[in-house]
DNA sequence: GTGGTCTAGACCACC
DNA sequence: GTGGTCTAGACCACG
């Protein structure tokens, strides 16, 4: 349950933060009742500001995934890794779909954009390394 | 050269216009010397605010697209044509890039990232035909 | 559509800024495509943080009351009007809940808390006229 | 003696706890000098925070409702039960107060609030059985 | 001008 | 210790 924070990546952090949840709830790194990282802890652990990692939280309360019990922390709800796991994967298939469409307005072939992720894909490896 | 412009999609509406100045240019719709629309006509016909085709246009001008006739308006460069076919792959790299981040922080592997690209070209394909 | 915020009778600004608005929209004195007061007027006017104000109109978006017109302000969608009138009921059953489950920890029956309703009733009734 | 606590109806459990001790005194069910259950045991049967207890016992003490027996634990004072009695139906009155003042304002009629009162009515307890 | 995001720091109730 | 709320002030993109 490691997170990880792209501050430019054009996504908000909050967002970044709320989505790494849903996804650890999905892959069932958080079960039901597992209590998250306290809001402090996270921020400190992310270096980013509490009140960030609590406009996250606050956001998987509204969407159900989170709970609070009071004085102890925020826990996982019954229901939520039934409403994470549809989530992982359609996010990327969103973005994927947006880019082919502008690859097509901009009349880019499929074996081209194949090309092209290819070599996204390698810069992002060499990256991480 | 009819545009179509979605107030929703997360893209700004100048940089919408902007795109379809330059994908034109880039398919041969607008030629070298060819007058774009005047602000106020284009804002007219797109139900947008003047000042945001002004940025549009400043936008294409700062990246020798477009230039100033005096008293005439504005036309495409000479050089417009290629440099807007260089742009149109830059767009979809950085659409991939953003991908591929999120989809490493859902912690899907670039295998799986591949599968979901061929699945979506398919998906567009059928849709096309 | 002139609010009043009391900062302490246990509910949150931004709840009681929310609501204020939920109302005004379920009543009609704001309607379809009306921009409401932007964060920061509307923060001068009840003397408070314009970040309260803004979290406020966050929650009125989540809850599909509000969408944003880029650069423009904040204005009330299609259904909101309907979606407000029901949220009117909704949140009454919340506060009848509470009133019932904390009767049956005190061990009145249901026939008595009809009792005091009803002289509850009579009592607004009378202070009204 | 049986309390039955809502973690989740918006009153503080130690709250809770202590209105039940107060209209258990107020019924008869604790007489003067009776001994409460110490708070380790009422926190295990409970399933709550010793700590919580102890606040409960405490906001008690305050109140004049209990007191200490040195060594032997808290008991009922003298002039508890007379002090208990009023505020049984004080506290209902109040809730339904606010409700209905929230109903006048989201103009709900009065016939309308006895239909949601039955309806709440029946659905707790269908929810009891 | 508009909203959106983030940071910083404070105070509160609750466990 | 926990989360919840509020304030203050900054920066950004957009129209």
């Amino acid at each position: 349950m490691s997170f990880n924070i792209d501050p430019n990546n054009g996504v908000a952090i909050y967002e970044q933060v709320a989505r790494q949840v849903k996804f650890a709830v999905a892959a069932g790194g958080l079960e039901t009742g597992d209590l998250v990282p306290s809001v402090r802890e996270l921020a400190r652990d992310l270096a980013i500001n509490p009140n960030t990692v609590a406009r996250a939280y606050r956001e998987l309360q509204t969407d159900g995934v989170l709970e609070t019990v009071r004085g102890t922390g925020l826990s996982v709800t019954r229901g939520a890794r039934k409403r994470c796991q549809g989530e992982r994967v359609k996010l990327i298939r969103q973005r994927l779909r947006q880019a082919i469409s502008e690859a097509a307005q901009s009349q880019i072939a499929a074996s081209e954009l194949r090309e092209l992720i290819e070599e996204e894909l390698a810069r992002s490896e060499s990256k991480e390394s």
